[in-house]
DNA sequence: TGTTAACGTTTACAATGTCAACAATGGACG
DNA sequence: CGTCCATTGTTGACATTGTAAACGTTAACA
């Protein structure tokens, strides 16, 4: 059964990855989601939900080439497929329906 | 240690109390995901999430007059707590935020 | 050669999502 | 009355997703 709805943490993650686009790969993704929303996750919760995602069929990975400025290890590099993408429309879709003409969100009391 | 984030179908139904105001309970919640964004989930799915929810003090309940026209069991009604709002209030922005300006999901293809 | 920096992977567990099956309550109706 | 039906809530159990500590890999450079 393929998957229909998107977790929270792969939601973001799925976006991560479109708003970076070539340089797609775990330490900028979760870069990404603190710079943007101040959430700060480990390495290890990037990947793993990385490698569950790709067996999903939702994104696909590819190694870079072992030389990088600086060393370190090869990246994996991720792209978006298909099914990924329209699983991100419709989880926009859905939470943008959910909450549309909803006034009790519009203004922060903090 | 509190609640920083909400799940994904925490998010929702906290949604669809909020658009149902004064008749919140089970039932209702589950028919605005389902008419809404075509997500059809039992009764129980929602009760579970309901009782969590309470437990951490999003949301609170309070059972109706068991007379209610046509019989049937007493409802509980579902208000949603400042926490939960404040909660609610931070998804959207987090969500916004991560898809802001993001073309590839204007459109779709199905 | 061993330290350090930049990455990825494994393992394990906590939190959330999900439903089948069951329980409660009262109306209809013979 | 007792049985069936409609409406709602609850329990118990399990699958999926979220999360990080600890560990492995690679290469520059002291």
């Amino acid at each position: 059964m393929p998957k229909t709805t998107l977790g929270e943490l792969e939601f973001l993650v799925l976006l991560a990855i479109l708003r970076l686009g070539d340089s797609a790969y775990g330490v900028p993704i979760a870069r990404e989601i603190d710079r943007r929303i101040g959430r700060d996750l480990s390495r290890a919760t990037i990947y793993v939900t990385l490698q569950r995602m790709e067996e999903y069929g939702l994104v696909c990975s590819e190694m870079s080439e072992p030389r990088d400025a600086g060393g370190g290890r090869a990246r994996r590099y991720y792209r978006v497929l298909d099914p990924g993408l329209e699983l991100a429309r419709r989880s926009k879709a859905a939470y943008s329906t959910m909450w549309e003409g909803l006034a009790a969100l519009e203004e922060s009391t903090s």
